[in-house]
RNA sequence: GCCGAAGUGGCGGAACUGGCAGACGCACUGGACUCAAAAUCCAGCGGGGGUCACCCCCCGUGGGGGUUCGACUCCCCCCUUCGGCACCA
């Protein structure tokens, strides 16, 4: 590595110049186009991973592409600076989590410094600061005024490790999304926000998406899990009251052998009352409701059920059916009450074969063909009184209409989208600006007494809410009657403060509202969003979600925030995650200081296509340094000749002639490639450039300085996003006074881009025979007939006819003989 | 089980709408420079074969079929890997 650039001191020097200097500093003002580069904020965790080196490098090669392509660019970060783990290393540690939080902070904001992303430091928001997070309270009040957000007692997910709740999109196959831990269900007040109000809209603006991977999308509709059906009221043996069950199978009511309730449905006790042994059954479902989620909604756990004594007519045909409770019904969805359908479901089917529930099919193909029970698809209805001979689709709306008009229930849409349950039963979060009071029950915090400040406490315990402990910061008078009264002790899911940050940028020291309206139309939407695929039903349904509830508040005029997202892969080592369990961790300061930013950069975006996962290679490394350091040897070398003062770029030679046609059509490339964000293809275009000058400077007797001149300007300037410090220097060199990061991204210039010989490729019946080189402009004619001449083609004909020929222009002539 | 993505040299990966498969980089091999090494520069580098110097032929993009003058690319079936969801009625 001896005879490098000096890439330290290079760097150092355009860090101080663009900090210096504040030169990206975006404002609302000029004549240009806006465009909005986000990356995902991060999670100040002590040090910048591989992963945020890979996000920034991608979304600064942009911002800065776009700057040059005369874009008015805003470009900010900020920190995602609430959450747990500052406050387990508080608890591990004895520092406070504010200062564990902003001393990782300012170490991680000198990490990218150092890696000269070109950030608008002037709108950097730590969410953690009062600053901040009373514009989290104030949504909060916002949406408790309108029922948004509430509370209530439920069955919530528990994470022991973190001792807290947690909401069901942070729940992964019953496992914590941070530490995998195994979630319990605890029963608990939590406060939520009422995001299945939105769940048809969060649907149905995906169709706006349209710049989002499909990926996502389908994640998202996914996870709303909207089903059409109906529900429809069982009436109950005895009683007044009927059960409401949901289905989206009503053709198939007539085989509704027995009716099913959730262990929690509000109807258990009622249906058990006539049971024999109602003790003891109490007890079974007592142990159905103390199921484990994991355990209970796996696909191969046990069903577990019993008959509660109880009976109910199928509004259909009238008949008497049983009642029965099982751990396989969910309270959470539809009504919590199914019609089971032995026969067309499986679920009920493994049920009814267990007890020995009565199986009665009514739907069979429509080819009248004999298929095996549970039969699941739609077909055409049998035993089904008057609806016998319809198809399930005709028979859908008729049943729907008939239930409609006897006032038995109504044609319903369920979605699998739950509440969002923001209570967090920790610290280092946003208060939720709530009093109890005993007289007036939940009274808002009025907005002029916000923020409502976190007390700084000087020891955090483990287990319970440290707050609910701090009396100075629980004992207050109720805001409305002025008596004694409690203020809510639980914090906000950091997923709040996440949902609307990108919106604050824009105006990050407002302090009478959230943020400027005029502003934050000036800027938004965010033209291209870069973050990991890991949020794509968290934080990227979260923040849609918010939107829509500014929409609705007045404050923003539009339904989407973001109207392109872009998924990066991870970074890995040896094709395994880094972690530190592993110990396979690579820092990115280690390698800064060996090789230098702009290498690292430029081999995170070369190494591999941005969408894919990319493993970490120390060689390959080298590779992207030792491209930098060749450029630089021949940059240097040349130097002396394009010193002079600017001149028409000559072209005195064929090698002259040759590097230009190579020069622009590597503009060409590299500028396609960014539009279609192939950075590494756009970098190997640049490194194959390289290998052409080296040629050049191999072979060519005279070197064209003004020529020369032209090829390291371009350069630079193609480079600039990817290695933005060596450019800014190349370009100083070169002798202009200004910075490469504002000049204007260079156009190929289309007569140089036409080769005066290209190679035509003759296949016969498809097979390379020849290759020939002609004048670009050659027509078909002229190609066949030297096609035909040609000694070898002409033995790959002997004995055949020519049939037909197929010719592509400056490409190929294909000649088909038999 | 359902949904989705992807399978190309020793490795990471190119090939925009079907038209020269393997760009670019890494690793490796040989050569130049050197007392030597490093660095650098030049050259080679999918497999097999041929009166393998020049040159030429065959096979080859997970497997099998198909469409087409022509398929990494389009269609059907299968295999593998990864990701998401998973008793959601």
């Amino acid at each position: 590595m001896r005879d490098s650039y000096d890439f330290k001191q290079i760097e150092r020097k355009w860090q101080e110049r663009w900090l210096g200097d504040n030169e990206f500093a975006a404002s609302e003002t000029g004549g240009k186009p806006k465009y909005y580069a986000l990356e995902m904020l991060p999670y100040p965790s002590g040090k910048l991973h591989m992963g945020h080196v890979r996000n920034y490098s991608l979304g600064d090669a942009v911002a800065r592409y776009k700057r040059m392509r005369g874009f008015n660019v805003i470009h900010p970060i900020g920190w995602d600076a609430f959450g747990l783990p500052a406050e387990n290393a508080a608890i591990k540690h004895g520092t406070h989590p504010e200062k564990w939080t902003l001393d990782n902070i300012a170490n991680m904001k000198a990490q990218c410094i150092r890696l000269g992303i070109s950030y608008d430091w002037n709108r950097e928001t730590t969410t953690c600061l009062p600053e901040y997070y009373r514009w989290n309270q104030w949504f909060f009040l916002r949406m408790f005024e309108r029922g948004l957000a509430y509370r209530k007692k439920g069955i919530v997910n528990w994470c022991n490790v973190c001792q807290t709740v947690l909401a069901n999109e942070q729940v992964e196959n019953g496992r914590c999304w941070r530490d995998e831990s195994q979630v319990e269900n605890r029963e608990l007040e939590q406060w939520y926000f009422r995001i299945t109000d939105y769940a048809e809209q969060l649907l149905d603006d995906l169709g706006q998406l349209k710049s989002w991977p499909e990926k996502v999308q389908i994640m998202q509709r996914n996870w709303i899990g909207r089903s059409e059906g109906a529900r429809v009221h069982f009436p109950v043996e005895g009683r007044a009251e009927p059960i409401e069950i949901f289905t989206t199978r009503l053709d198939t009511v007539y085989g509704a052998t027995f009716l099913v309730l959730a262990p929690e449905h509000s109807r258990v006790m009622e249906a058990l009352s006539s049971h024999p042994a109602k003790e003891s059954a109490l007890e079974e479902v007592g142990r159905y409701r103390a199921q484990q989620k994991m355990v209970r909604e796996g696909a191969e756990a046990d069903k577990l059920g019993l008959f509660t004594g109880s009976y109910c007519f199928n509004p259909f045909t009238g008949e008497r059916i049983p009642i029965w409770i099982a751990n396989f019904v969910l309270m959470e969805y539809g009504t919590g009450a199914i019609m089971a359908v032995p026969a067309h479901d499986e679920r009920d089917y493994e049920f009814a074969g267990k007890y020995g529930l009565e199986i009665r099919r009514v739907i069979e193909p429509v080819d009248g063909s004999d298929a095996a029970l549970p039969f699941c698809q739609y077909g055409r209805l049998v035993n089904s009184g008057p609806y016998s001979g319809m198809e399930s689709a005709d028979a859908l709306q008729k049943m729907y209409s008939f239930v409609k008009e006897k006032n038995l229930g109504e044609a319903s849409v369920s979605y699998r989208l739950k509440d969002w349950g923001i209570s967090r039963q920790r610290y280092w979060g946003t208060p939720i600006p709530i009093v109890d009071c005993l007289d007036c029950g939940a009274v808002p915090v009025p907005d002029d007494q916000l923020p409502v400040v976190l007390p700084r406490l000087e020891s955090i315990k483990l287990g319970g809410s440290p707050l609910a402990t701090t009396p100075e910061f629980v004992d207050v008078p109720c805001p409305r009657c002025r008596r004694p009264a409690r203020r809510e002790t639980d914090t906000m899911d950091t997923f709040v403060d996440s949902s609307w940050y990108f919106y604050r940028y824009c105006d990050p020291a407002n302090d009478r509202m959230p943020f400027d309206a005029e502003k934050v139309r000036y800027w938004f939407p965010v033209d291209q969003y870069i973050g990991g695929v890991e949020h794509a039903i968290l934080h990227l349904i979260y923040m849609r979600f918010f939107t829509k509830v500014m929409r609705d508040l007045g404050l923003v005029s539009w339904d989407e925030p973001v109207s392109s997202l872009f998924t990066q892969g991870m970074v890995t080592k040896d094709g395994a995650k880094m972690a530190k369990s592993k110990g396979n961790i690579v820092d990115p300061d280690q390698l800064v200081d060996l090789f230098g930013a702009d290498t690292i950069r430029l081999f995170i975006l070369f190494a591999a296509p941005p969408e894919k996962d990319l493993d970490w290679n120390q060689s390959g490394v080298e590779g992207c340094f030792r491209f930098l350091n060749r450029i630089w040897r021949l940059f240097s070398r040349y130097h002396p000749l394009f010193l002079r003062p600017s001149e028409a770029v000559e072209v005195r030679s064929e090698e002259d002639r040759k590097l230009l046609r190579k020069l622009h059509q590597t503009l060409r490339r590299v500028g396609n490639d960014m539009a279609r964000f192939h950075m590494n293809t756009a970098i190997a275009a640049i490194m194959e450039f390289l290998n052409s000058l080296a040629e050049y400077d191999d072979r060519a007797t005279e070197k064209n300085g003004s020529l020369l001149r032209e090829v390291f300007n371009q350069t630079a300037l193609i480079l600039s996003p990817f290695a933005p410090h060596f450019c800014e220097e190349m370009w100083e060199r070169l002798g202009h006074p200004d910075r490469i990061s504002f000049q204007t991204w260079p156009e190929a210039d289309p007569a140089w881009l036409e080769e005066e010989e290209i190679e035509i490729v003759v296949q016969v019946n498809g097979r390379v025979r020849g290759r020939f080189l002609v004048p670009a402009g050659i027509d078909e004619e002229r190609c066949r007939q030297l096609a035909l001449q040609d000694q070898r083609i002409q033995s790959y004909l002997e004995g055949k006819t020519v049939r037909r020929l197929v010719y592509v222009p400056a490409r190929l002539l294909n000649i088909v003989a038999a």
